[in-house]
DNA sequence: ATACTTACGAGTAACTTACGAGTAAATTAT
DNA sequence: ATAATTTACTCGTAAGTTACTCGTAAGTAT
């Protein structure tokens, strides 16, 4: 298990590999995480090879920008948990990162798995996977992860005369109407899905 | 994974040759990118062959046309094209590479778009990419891309007492039974749906 | 001759690596 | 309870390499 700095360390080439196509430079580095000297980027480095988290493309590498992990820690999203039809969503203790398509691997978005058949008619099923974003607002029609006191579910977003109303897509489930004392949080949006064979 | 440079390297010659219909010559190059050398062009060169980027093919005049190796390309598929319902496929004169998750991303797959309904109990809609993998034969219950007499569908594979079937999952639509005398080609079979939203 | 590609030598800035030293917190020893 | 030791990180700088650049000259096919 990583220590929090590092694995922050290994966050921000992550995420700056996603952004910019290419691992970001020692300075990069230094500058993006507040480093004061090179020596620091340097250990840490040579700390998570050790660990065997990183690999550097050759032993030596002089002028290297491209050094770092290269396609291994590139194009990927954290996949963090589960969510199901009616029940809380199940956050992963340890994050693991999966493949996905370029165009969606942006700071923000985030990979779930879904259990249950609550949006079969939208063509969503139980295993797939979802691309997501973090978002604050919905537009009704958006397909959401909302949380409603806590639990977490993927419905569609609407608002109703009596308020909002979060629709699932299936017959068998029924419409959720949301309270005023209810705390609902918009934890994202549907972006795409992705369903393995 | 290329660098910064390189890649707006091979940029530029993917551009110049698809607007001329023929590649840069070395001097275009240099002056394209704003090189004072001939030999920094072919350093470029030099390298990207290396790399396996690029290929050199003797032209005339001492010339040697450049060509780029669409194979390389990382973390991208090609999408051939649309396939529907009942329909042809329709195959795209230009294959356009889009992103893919690296894991799907191998030689012999390729990607199609959807059009129709006729699989949307699987979870499959109007509009969703699916990547498809080349295989000869198919296994009972696979979703496969199946050409009958030269039209390409998606559907379902299974062998009936009276043989091959290939089933929709539309209830509006009905299982085609495939004679003997009909030419059945297994084009590939599903190996992932990813959705746009 | 013309139009282009290849080859070679050398330079430079960008970038990585090595090394030595320091600090604050946690752990162990006394 | 206090002192000694380790752990996990941080800093600064100098040295080492390479990615990329240039200029020029020689080669090759019409």
């Amino acid at each position: 298990m990583l220590s929090p700095k590092k694995q922050k360390f290994v966050d921000y080439i992550k995420d700056f590999t996603n952004q910019n196509h290419r691992p970001p430079t020692f300075i990069e580095i230094m500058k993006g995480l507040n480093f004061k000297s090179l020596g620091t980027v340097n250990w840490y480095i040579v700390e998570l090879e050790k660990d065997g988290i990183i690999e550097r493309v050759k032993g030596f590498n002089g002028k290297r920008a491209l050094s770092i992990l290269e396609s291994h820690i590139a194009n990927q999203l954290p996949l963090l948990g589960v969510v199901s039809a009616g029940s809380p969503i199940d956050v992963f203790d340890t994050i693991e990162y999966v493949d996905a398509p370029e165009v969606y691997c942006k700071p923000n978005n985030f990979m779930l798995k879904v259990a249950g058949d609550s949006m079969i008619d939208d063509g969503i099923l139980d295993g797939d996977y979802i691309v997501a974003k973090k978002i604050q607002v919905a537009e009704p029609g958006d397909t959401v992860i909302a949380s409603i006191d806590g639990e977490a579910t993927l419905k569609r977003f609407y608002v109703g005369s009596n308020g909002i109303e979060l629709h699932p897509r299936n017959d068998n489930y029924s419409i959720i109407h949301i309270d005023e004392q209810d705390e609902l949080i918009i934890q994202g949006k549907l972006v795409a899905v992705i369903r393995e064979y």
